[in-house]
DNA sequence: TGCAATCGCTACGGTACCGTAGCGATGGAT
DNA sequence: ATCCATCGCTACGGTACCGTAGCGATTGCA
């Protein structure tokens, strides 16, 4: 059917792939259990066993393969970069599967040093494109030069992760902007 | 020794309780195993059924054991009392052993009902405590009555618990002084 | 000092999971 | 149509954990 014929070993592999984030994000890394993620998928123990090493690669690999990567726009108005960077990075962190899955791989990133690398590479790349933004911004004076950067990525950051890991709240495109909003404000005024 | 002597039973069940919110605290809520905290407690794993009935009772009744109260301070000023209020929250919930705790807690709270009414009510309680000290400012005239108060705790809250979980950095007197300044700027600018 | 409650210890049955092995079946490229 | 890589299936050894049971030892109060 396909003219591009895909590898039979791909298909079976994106299965398990796709069945262990599924799995992952219902019952936790921990109680995620190999058995489990054969019979669901469809794929026999000893074939996932063929592709990934250990559970713990075939968690890292999971996550990382449902991690999508936010649209930076940019339109000259910070407030508007800010909102669009925040939501894109929202709806691809803490929406859908991977929202149901960050808590358990954090926590589960504490003892593992394969997802803590994966974790931490994912915040501070989140973090980078903020920061990215936030120069820009600087660079056109729409900033002052001594901003402190760090603080006003964690201001706007927090209260997002707060609402949907603490709270379990959707975090809406308007809690976004007032977010955004308030801390702007705060930080033009005072100086 | 003591005058007021202390049942036998009383201390044994404390040691548990001690032991298991290490062990908690060490390898997360899943990975606890009862014959673990046996041996480390030095009570017999027969005793701890007699005590609790079963682990998730346990590590409940461990969480709760180690939950302190912050002190709330009223001096008049919005501002100290919020930085004492939440420098008390995060020294209570964020810090020692409790700190290593949490994830491992809300991460399991997803699928524990027990737990999850627990976590919920000690977040609950937590805003509660900000929301009163805000809406002592509002009754001074020190913020104007129609204040969004949850996205005020929120804005807080938010940047001091992503930089404890997320961040995995100590959360400074600084930094929650630097938190709700700006974030108070911003609220009293925005109209 | 005696007695009852409580404890420690050891052992057990049952379950769930990890990761491996062997073998027959399948499927897709040639 | 053939053939080899890949798969599914079943079974296994080993480990870890849960929660229970029985019994002898200890403790602390009377």
């Amino acid at each position: 059917m396909n003219v591009q014929t895909v590898p039979r070993s791909e298909r079976v592999r994106q299965q398990v792939l796709t069945t262990t984030a599924e799995l992952v994000a219902e019952v936790g890394v921990e109680r995620a259990s190999i058995d489990e993620i054969a019979s669901r998928s469809g794929v026999a123990k000893s074939t996932i066993y063929r592709h990934f090493p250990t559970k713990q690669v075939l968690v890292v690999e999971a996550a990382q393969s449902c991690m999508h990567i936010p649209v930076i726009t940019d339109t000259g108005s910070l407030r508007d970069d800010l909102i669009s960077c925040f939501s894109g990075m929202t709806k691809a962190s803490y929406e859908g599967q991977m929202g149901d899955m960050m808590l358990s791989l954090m926590d589960a990133a504490q003892r593992d040093p394969e997802l803590n690398r994966m974790v931490r590479a994912q915040t501070d790349q989140r973090r980078r494109y903020a920061t990215n933004v936030i120069e820009r911004a600087i660079a056109r004076g729409q900033l002052p030069p001594d901003v402190d950067v760090d603080l006003l990525v964690t201001l706007i950051s927090g209260p997002l992760v707060y609402t949907k890991l603490v709270r379990r709240r959707r975090v809406t495109e308007e809690l976004v902007a007032a977010v955004v909003d308030t801390v702007l404000a705060g930080f033009l005024q005072e100086r």
